[in-house]
DNA sequence: CGACGAGGTTAATGATCGTTAACCTTTCTC
DNA sequence: GAGAAAGGTTAACGATCATTAACCTCGTCG
């Protein structure tokens, strides 16, 4: 029977590895050393190392699109999606920095299918927030939309790189604010 | 006499092959081919691949420290030098998209010397935004008020990579606005 | 004219890397 | 208890890469 620890122990280390060094910069010993196994034990329980970066974003990229479009859905009304979804992403970000990292430097040395499909996946992520911005500012174009969508995931993406210096809380809070400064959305409106 | 034009022929070339394919997936063959020169012959002009590298890296951050610092001494108050600061940091990075990507993404790529040296002057250029915000706004403290300049960063950074469907002009506007809202400065005073 | 240096060339070197081969244990199953 | 399969091991292969060596060809200058 497989044995889905080890997967997912290569996948966690792979992980803190590629952000560390980048995927090029970690050799197939090198992970599997970090994992307690050496070389081409990995190859048991993935085709090629190119796979361990595939199942890596794809999969993360699923679940932001997923989850964003739970909380768009349960939300009341643009504006409380865009801080849903703020809220979401920030947390995400935050507690899988290295993934993030990953994401961002690492995508183009995926195999081509998988770019693809994290373009794909990416994008549908992209509209889902871009179609909320756009009900709450009718005077954004589509292409505009997009742009400001991907430079709020800049914003929220940048930290995990540094941020070392203050406690996740208020980095929290800082990013979010920020975040949703950027896009225009007005503060919560108060209970009642 | 040392022609300076394959020089610089050579770092901006690099600097479009590293942006599209990353330090380590260009060869020095992939660099001296594009340049019309074959391989080996860069090492006529620099000592190493990783010396193209930190040339390029070392001058854009002693670049956008320098130029900074000279907006901020022309600027008349925090806001306005904060104003100035987005300008420029902005022009800058539509102007130069790969330096951008590159400098983001290839950053650890550098020999230990010229990385020191890019994070002493990044920092350097951090700090320099951060003194400007803390004096608009004196309840953030100085980590906070860093990770609020990383994260304007990471904004105004996002959109070489992505941002094609949309016109430099308008593209400009849109990310600058954003980084002003996000970092809390007020619109500009009309003139008198 | 002669030599020299700048800027090329191709061939070779040594290291590293991803991947495969061949083989060995342990464990679970019929 | 035979045997297959899961999950390791080490050794070897082939490719690629950065870098060096050895050599060539000019324009320049003394």
């Amino acid at each position: 029977m497989t044995e889905p620890r080890r997967r997912e122990q290569i996948l966690a280390t792979a992980a803190d590895l590629f952000a560390a060094r980048g995927f090029h910069g970690v050799s197939v010993s090198d992970l599997g050393a970090a994992c307690g196994i050496s070389g081409p034990a990995l190859y048991k329980h993935f085709p090629s190392k190119q796979a361990v970066l595939a199942e890596m974003l794809v999969s993360i990229s699923e679940r932001l699109l997923a989850v964003g479009q739970e909380r768009v859905a349960t939300s009341d009304g643009a504006a409380d999606a865009l801080r849903d979804l703020v809220d979401w992403h920030t947390e995400f970000a935050l507690t899988h920095r290295p993934l993030i990292i990953v994401q961002d430097r690492d995508w183009e040395s995926l195999p081509e299918d998988a770019r693809d499909q994290v373009r794909r996946l990416q994008r549908a992520y992209i509209s889902l927030w871009a179609g909320q911005l756009r009900t709450l500012q009718p005077d954004l174009d589509q292409p505009a939309a997009h742009a400001a969508v991907q430079a709020t995931f800049g914003l929220l993406n940048s930290t995990p790189r540094a941020g070392q210096d203050i406690p996740d809380a208020p980095l929290r809070d800082l990013l979010a604010s920020m975040a949703l400064a950027a896009l225009g959305v007005p503060a919560p409106a108060p209970l009642g």
